[in-house]
DNA sequence: GCTCCAACGAAACAAACTTGCAAAACAGCC
DNA sequence: GGCTGTTTTGCAAGTTTGTTTCGTTGGAGC
């Protein structure tokens, strides 16, 4: 079947995103009244871009330290096998942890670069050994504790 | 003034919490139907961890390719001098460019850990002009650029 | 100049959020 | 054990917000 045709952003859209990614609870007709449009414009735009694919997924972003996971760690991961089987198991294996925030498969003198948030040394120690120890294909780990997370978001830069 | 105490979350918490940080755009009807109560309690109880910071904020997830910012990339940096004055500077400077995604202060090898995403490799090398070449302090960097984006988010195990 | 198409706004409508209030659950204390 | 003050709940009414309908407008192509 026809994929949905993905229409171009124009200026409006681009104004209405920069809203949604700061707050996605701001009512639609204040978002009209900024940017110049109707409440049902709004809308429809906004649903057309959920559609596209424009808009992934609308969250609530949550303090760490509050639900007792105050520690973010980075991980450089050195494979020792690059062959397209061994690199998908890894992406799976790490995609299925929920303590692994984030995942990037990278150029450089790593493979794979992993943020990771848990409660205490302790469970990065644990972790560790289930995905690093016991895996044969990883050939090094670097790691880097956050002492200060100065900034996090997933917010894409939105020229206008 | 006394700050808000914050009251300490318990399984109804937990699981609104989950619910949230997937879609928070569920009813609050569905997540009562959910957890086991009312939708008046769920909304006074997100209201509570809202007011409380444990809800730090409600956005938008939106896909950077389709904005044109389809480049995804690390740098590890590492600095000639920590005075506390120095670190402040930079800190704040990366905070401030919309470019930087993300930026943590760690421990390591490295003394900063960014995440950029940019709309080409050509303007990734205007930035690190402006950010790195151009500032005495900074001693090295490393680039890893992403070739896949495996897992993206800023999800919280939350415990049950 | 006409037609077709896409997008718009005003208004009606539906759904969700919010608030007031009385009852139930709970903790501390005689 | 039973009393009391506090907290949280559910229900129902009221308000805000989101959604749909429908008639209109502004262009692009013929």
């Amino acid at each position: 079947m026809s994929r949905p045709a993905k229409s171009p952003l124009d200026a409006f859209d681009h104004k209405i995103l920069a809203i949604l990614q700061r707050d996605n609870t701001t009512p639609q007709r204040t978002i009209g009244e900024a940017v110049g449009l109707s409440a049902p414009a709004v809308q429809r735009r906004i649903k057309r871009m959920t559609e596209d694919g424009v808009i992934r997924a609308n969250v609530a972003v949550l303090d760490s330290a509050a639900l007792g996971q105050s520690i973010t760690i980075f991980v450089e991961v050195e494979v020792i096998s690059e062959t397209a089987k061994q690199i998908e198991q890894a992406k799976s294996q790490f995609a299925a942890a929920p303590e692994i925030q984030q995942c990037y498969y990278v150029t450089g003198e790593a493979d794979f670069i992993l943020v990771i948030v848990v409660p205490s040394m302790a469970d990065y120690e644990a972790l560790t050994r289930r995905l690093f120890f016991s895996n044969n294909n990883v050939k090094r780990f670097r790691t880097f504790v956050a002492m200060d997370r100065v900034k996090v978001g997933l917010s894409v830069p939105i020229e206008r």
